[in-house]
Parts: C-alpha cells; sequence; structure tokens
DNA sequence: CGTTTTTGACCAGCGC
DNA sequence: GCGCTGGTCAAAAACG
C-alpha cells in the first residue's frame, strides 16, 4: 500500500513545546529530560516559566487531550455510520442483482466484483474486503453467508496455503479447479464447533505470491488468538506461518479496506459477537492515525509537555 | 491416542 | 441425459 493513501491525520495543535514545570528539582528536571531527549524529543528551555503559566498550559493540553477524544469518538461514530449505509447498500444492490432462480454457481460468479485487495504485515494485519450474501444451495440455505476476499502477498515460493487471520481452521478438502493450475485449499473453522464459516484459499493466477482467501459466512466467536490473549488458557492455536511481505502492489486506490466479513448484521443472531471480535479495519485506521500523530511534531511535544506536567506534579 | 491433513470418491449444479 | 466442474465427505495417513 503507496504511502500516499495514507490519510492525513495530522492535528494542528500548536503547542509550544518549550513549556515545563520551573518548581521541579534539577536533578528530576534533567532525568526527564535526558529520557524524553533519548526518545527524540526536543530539549526545551525550562526556564523563566510561572506557575500560573503552566497551569494554564496543563489546562489547555487537557482541553486538548478532551478534543482528540472527542475527534475519535467522531471518526468512530462516521465509520460505523458509513459501513452501515455500505451494507444496506450492498444488500439492496444484492437483492436487485440475485433472481429467484439464481443458484450455486451463479452466486459465486456475482461474487466476482465483491474482491478488494489487502496488505499484509508479516501475516498479522489484514483486512477484508466487501461483502455480500449469496444464495446458497438448499441444504446451507439456512446460512445466509457473508462473503469476502481476501489477498494476501506470501513468498512465491511458499507452496503451503495459509492465510493467517487469527481463527482457527482445519482443512477439510483440496482441488485443482480448471482456471488455475494452483489447487485451493477448502477450510472450516474449527475453533468453534457450531461456527459456520468457510474459506477457500488459492493462489492467484496473476501472481503466484499472492493467495486469494474467500471466506463465507460469520464467526459467532472471537478470533483464537484474541481468546488465547483474553483468557491465558487456550490451547496452542495453528495460526498459520506463511511469511507475507509488507506491502501488496494494489491498482486499487482506495486507502482503506474495510473488513466487513466480522461486521455485526443488525438483524443477525450472530451479532451478539463479544467485542473482540471487532472488524480490523478500525485498527488499520488507528494505526494510521497513531503513526501520523506520533510523527507530528506538534503532537509529540504536546505529549512531551502532558507527560512531563504529570511527572513533574507528582514529585 | 487424539487431532489434523491428505486424497480419492461422491454429489449436485450447470451447460450443451 | 451426459459430461464437466466445484464443493464436500470420509477413510487413511501423518503428526504431536
Amino acid at each position: 500500500m503507496a504511502c500516499s493513501s495514507w490519510i492525513n491525520t495530522s492535528l494542528d495543535l500548536n503547542i509550544n513545546p518549550r513549556r515545563v514545570h520551573e518548581e521541579v528539582p534539577v536533578s528530576i528536571e534533567k532525568e526527564v529530560e535526558s529520557k524524553l531527549f533519548s526518545l527524540g524529543m526536543p530539549k526545551f528551555n525550562v526556564e523563566e516559566e510561572s506557575t500560573s503559566d503552566l497551569e494554564e498550559e496543563l489546562k489547555r493540553v487537557t482541553a486538548e487531550n478532551k478534543k482528540l477524544s472527542e475527534m475519535l469518538s467522531v471518526v468512530c461514530e462516521n465509520y460505523n455510520t458509513l459501513r452501515n449505509h455500505l451494507m444496506e447498500y450492498m444488500r439492496k444492490n444484492n437483492e436487485k442483482e440475485v433472481s429467484p432462480t439464481s443458484k450455486k454457481r451463479k452466486s459465486e460468479s456475482s461474487n466476482n466484483n465483491s474482491t478488494c485487495l489487502m496488505g499484509t504485515n508479516n501475516g498479522n494485519s489484514e483486512s477484508s474486503s466487501t461483502d455480500e450474501e449469496s444464495c446458497k444451495k438448499p441444504r446451507e440455505e439456512t446460512i445466509k453467508a457473508k462473503i469476502s476476499r481476501v489477498y494476501v502477498r506470501t513468498e512465491a515460493s511458499d507452496t503451503s496455503l495459509i492465510v493467517k487471520d487469527g481463527y482457527q481452521w482445519r482443512k477439510y478438502g483440496q482441488k485443482v479447479t480448471r482456471d488455475n493450475p494452483c489447487p485451493r485449499a477448502y477450510f472450516k473453522c474449527s475453533f468453534a464447533p457450531s461456527c459456520p464459516v468457510k474459506k477457500k484459499v488459492q493462489r492467484s493466477v496473476d501472481d503466484q505470491s499472492v493467495l486469494v482467501a474467500t471466506y463465507e459466512g460469520e464467526h459467532n466467536h472471537p478470533q483464537a488468538s484474541q481468546m488465547e490473549a483474553t483468557s491465558g488458557s487456550g490451547r496452542s492455536v495453528a495460526l498459520g506461518s506463511v511469511p507475507c511481505s509488507a506491502s501488496l502492489t494494489s491498482s486499487t486506490p482506495t486507502p482503506v479496506t474495510l473488513d466487513l466479513t466480522k461486521s455485526k448484521g443488525s438483524n443477525d443472531s450472530k451479532s451478539t459477537k463479544p467485542k473482540a471480535d471487532s472488524p480490523k479495519v478500525p485498527q488499520v485506521l488507528v494505526e494510521q492515525m497513531a503513526t501520523s500523530l506520533t510523527t507530528d511534531p506538534n503532537f509529540r511535544a504536546a505529549l512531551v509537555a502532558a507527560i512531563s506536567g504529570r511527572l513533574l506534579h507528582k514529585n
């Protein structure tokens, strides 16, 4: 993913980094300074500051902190609203396209336009894409499967068809399909016995180093890795060991891809998923924002001021 | 010994 | 109806 696609979340906070508490003992002050300086923070002038100035500064930083929190809330709200709109739109679109007589394979072919590219970072971060409800064959009609497609770049020499996505999968079949010489692997979610999610993984015809993972259905449980992290007693989970490159060449101009596979359907009984199963896209967004913020000198200065202010107040 | 993977067989949808 | 194809099953093998 090109850096040019990154969202500029830089906040012009106009913080003056110079301000630091004056009444602090010199030893503590120097300690803080040296630590911050070792972190790449600018060393600031601490001379001739009055207490009132510092209190004012602290108030201002607190207010900005509050404002940032509010902005983040707004961003999250906007995201949820946008996602709901997208879901609504796609559902309406699907109702138009899928005729009552459409069958299994037609649903798959109509699914081809719901693809999206994603980048991976050593297989740990990934986002998926658009999804689409499909008309399944009779015995699967009870499952209104949501289908999404995920592209994962791996080592071209790696022949395994493992996509590390935080869930535990059991392979139940492999087939060589007509349009692709590379075999397609079929996986079922094995973390929860009742989980209906299936996954197909196949190498891309165009680029053998790209794995195409197609997900069907929605997980009715949190991610295995997250369950482990929270419970601390989960058994070892095979998440795959595919070394993925951090970048994925994409012609898609979309800067952020949405993971709607884990979106909570409004009328779905599975919507009562734990929060741990939240979409990964916000995480991507958060990472971008975090990166942007941490590289923003203004923000860093504000952070330094806030931290040092707190440290010094405690002393 | 329990779990997972492999792999050939089987089934169902689709086009002709 | 027949052949092709994708998807699933299930027994055997492999693995920890």
